[in-house]
DNA sequence: CATGCTCCCATGTGATCACAAATTCGCGAC
DNA sequence: GTCGCGAATTTGTGATCACATGGGAGCATG
């Protein structure tokens, strides 16, 4: 189906599946109750069953995907504690990891920052949704990675992949409201080099990202209960 | 050498292979510039390729092994910057998992941190590190896990793989220092259902053990240094 | 004695196969 | 029509094999 590029670069096979799928979770273009299984995603990526089983133990390491007791992975059921916990984790783990890159943070990184912002304005007025989501992954990892030695932005990675499949469903009602421009705060306050605006900045992103998926999550508390239900 | 035991319970071979390995970096059983083959494991483990492969690429996935361009695997070199932001990394997390799980502590969870805090005054007093080392996971585990839901403990696991390769090397210096006891002002915390103290003697406990792992490292940084560079 | 080259072995990657467990489907009984 | 039950298929796990690459030892040459 969406095979993969004959021939790419020097990367290995189980790279490219790895990046594909991470992509397709972060994107949210993976139903959460979806079957996931090797031969099925071996045979749909035209690659033997090998890469494909080296990546899923990576995404399940990485918590993307859960390890069931029949020994099938899945993408993990969404409860409301679950998904406080990866908020806050994010919040602690994200405006810990601005403040740490603030010494390293050029003007060349605010202009690449800049960039993507541009991006992520014009993907919401073309409701290219999907764009939005890259450019808004983009925008933060450039923010955290500018100090290179990175151990905050695995992590970062981790939640985000946890959050991703969800994200999805609630972005239509996301775009239809106006949303408060965290991310212009947050480049000013990198222009400024003042590191407690940056932190409220990011904080205040990431909650107002959220808060919508949350309300959607509760309003669909009990479909989703159902579907968790179904799939134990 | 350490051989697995020939049949253990349900689990895969591949799941006793990882937490054999798990065990060992964490103990810090393996030399950071140890060579660390497919092969050369399983023939050690007494199993085929496959677990061994499977293994290797969950722990790159949890950061505790590297894979460099070689695609040979290894224990990431440690430099000051990294080991900061490890440490960063750390004390956001387990403070925040430490108040979150506040709810959660019953006096059967308090219980069985005093079962813990007590092997690890055991494990001092007999110099047996391991042990030490040890009941300190178990005991900081306990506690962030007590909400069930765990979304930080695998993102601690994490840290403490990266920093486990290098505890050893500093334990020894560490147990000859007095060592305040973090452990039972954070216990007084959970009793008296203090979050704002429980938050303060977790950071402690971090800085506190890891400021003599710093020191060490710092003192060796020319050695560290000059293997990072060996390695590289 | 240092330096470069060649050959060989070790190693990672990917494919295929064997096997056991689990799931599913279809048939039959009530 | 519905509920069990058994066979066939699907699926994950582990082993083995083929292949290309890279590292290292040994030798020859300067």
């Amino acid at each position: 189906m969406t095979d993969l590029a004959v021939d790419d670069d020097g990367r290995t096979l189980h790279q490219q599946v790895l990046s594909g799928l991470r992509r397709r979770i972060l994107l949210g273009q993976i139903e959460p109750g979806q079957a996931l299984t090797i031969r099925g995603l071996a045979a749909e990526l035209g690659v033997s069953a090998m890469p494909v089983r080296e990546a899923l133990r990576q995404l399940v390491a990485e918590r993307a995907l859960e390890l069931m007791d029949n020994r099938r992975v899945r993408i993990p059921p969404m409860t409301i504690e679950r998904f406080e916990d990866l908020i806050a984790a994010r919040i602690v783990l994200e405006a810990e990891a601005a403040a740490r890159a603030m010494p390293y943070v050029t003007d060349a990184v605010i202009a690449r920052l800049e960039a993507e912002d541009a991006v992520i304005n014009e993907a919401e007025a073309a409701r290219d949704y999907d764009r939005w989501i890259w450019a808004n992954y983009a925008f933060h990892s450039v923010l955290y990675g500018a100090a290179g030695h990175s151990v905050f932005l695995p992590l970062i990675e981790s939640l985000w992949l946890q959050i991703g499949p969800f994200l999805r469903r609630a972005i239509r009602t996301l775009s239809g409201h106006y949303t408060v421009d965290r991310h212009g705060e947050a480049l000013a306050a990198l222009r400024r080099r003042d590191t407690m605006a940056l932190r409220i900045a990011i904080e205040a992103d990431i909650r107002d990202g959220i808060a919508h998926i949350g309300s959607t999550l509760i309003r669909s508390e009990a479909l989703g209960r159902q579907l968790e239900d179904s799939m134990a």
